[in-house]
DNA sequence: TATTATTGACTGAAATTTCAGTCAATAGAT
DNA sequence: ATCTATTGACTGAAATTTCAGTCAATAATA
């Protein structure tokens, strides 16, 4: 399919529109969102948003869909293959607790969907999905644990899985509600791995 | 000082309003909270809410006072002498996720307070207040629980209060949001509290 | 290939909706 | 008669959505 180069430019108008409100949610919600304030920061018109997405819902569906999958290609992204489960579990999820703009961006957008949820059942869907990639990637990395030995044997995948996510979302929406400081995130989230999985291999 | 029957009815109005504003944030979240559906719940002209408090912020800031103070008064509320520290624990966290409207409704109102603290700071000594006042309560009843034997010697009451607010607020989020059902919450509630305060007693 | 028609991306401004907040008037208690 | 609680109608400022129209890229035609 040889896209023209209009459509290409589209394209990535579209993008550039979709990268703004991701900017804005984390700056102010999901609620706090203006239209406005997207068009600006992307430097478009205000209603070009509505040519490229139906309404204000659909672009806040569309930003979820765009994050989703973000994050799904950070979670492929090989984490240095010398490192072994234990080891890349622990970064995956340390990393939830990132200075860095960009990830702490990916926070937000997962927290405020997530707590939308609860009124507006369009989202459900979203949030679900991201949920199980979520725990999926945290169970396979304890079963590499299990099998290079950096995890306890007996451990449960699943269970561990579900529980540290939990832990993590929880440690997660304090910390940004500035309730917790990330160092103190951090210590809490390795004992509970040292309980789950075991002491870490040295 | 003798409560004049007018004083009497007026602040029974203030906490009509509070009443109705809980059941909306509950509905629709802080930030979907309206003042004029507040109004109609509540029965009551708009403006007379702004007689009671000072703005829209004011009313959220009191809700979630109020909010607070009942949380509290329900942590207060001896749960039956003859349970032991475990027990009592066990009770306080599962009962986090009961379908009762009421609780359900400090829960949500709860999860909104954290969420929306990210963006208005004015929100968050409430938040980190009542978030001390639930890990201390937690704290506490493991200490009750090492006392009296139900709970596991070596455990570290405040380490495990975090760890385990922490999981039962991510369980919250994610029940809240439909992503996990009652059920599969407080059974993921229970694994962790037997890896934090060892095998519960018979 | 030069000319013409058609489509797609985009804009600016106006229409509409949505809300927080005000105020003068009134009812009711002391 | 005074003060307090309460009302209902109103305002103003945002914010969302719609729309008529421009311009450049592509497709069709000669």
């Amino acid at each position: 399919m040889a896209r023209t180069a209009r459509a290409e430019k589209a394209a990535e108008t579209r993008g550039r529109i979709l990268a703004a409100t991701a900017r804005m949610v984390a700056g102010h919600g999901i609620r706090g969102l203006r239209v406005e304030d997207v068009a600006k920061e992307a430097g478009i018109a205000v209603s070009l948003i509505y040519y490229h997405f139906k309404s204000r819902g659909g672009l806040v569906q569309a930003v979820l869909l765009r994050t989703n999958e973000l994050a799904l290609a950070g979670l492929a992204e090989t984490p240095v293959r010398q490192l072994d489960g234990r080891a890349q579990l622990s970064a995956l999820l340390e990393g939830e607790f990132s200075e860095l703009p960009e990830v702490r961006e990916l926070a937000v957008v997962w927290s405020e969907a997530t707590a939308s949820a609860a009124f507006d059942p369009a989202l459900v869907p979203l949030v679900r999905e991201a949920a199980r990639n979520w725990e999926d990637t945290v169970s396979r990395l304890i079963r590499t644990g299990l099998a290079d030995g950096s995890v306890a044997p007996g451990t449960d995948p699943a269970g561990s899985a579900a529980r540290l996510t939990a832990l993590v979302e929880g440690l997660s929406s304090k910390w940004l509600a500035s309730v917790l400081g990330r160092a103190e995130a951090i210590a809490l989230l390795r004992s509970a791995m040292a309980r789950e999985l075991g002491p870490p291999p040295p």
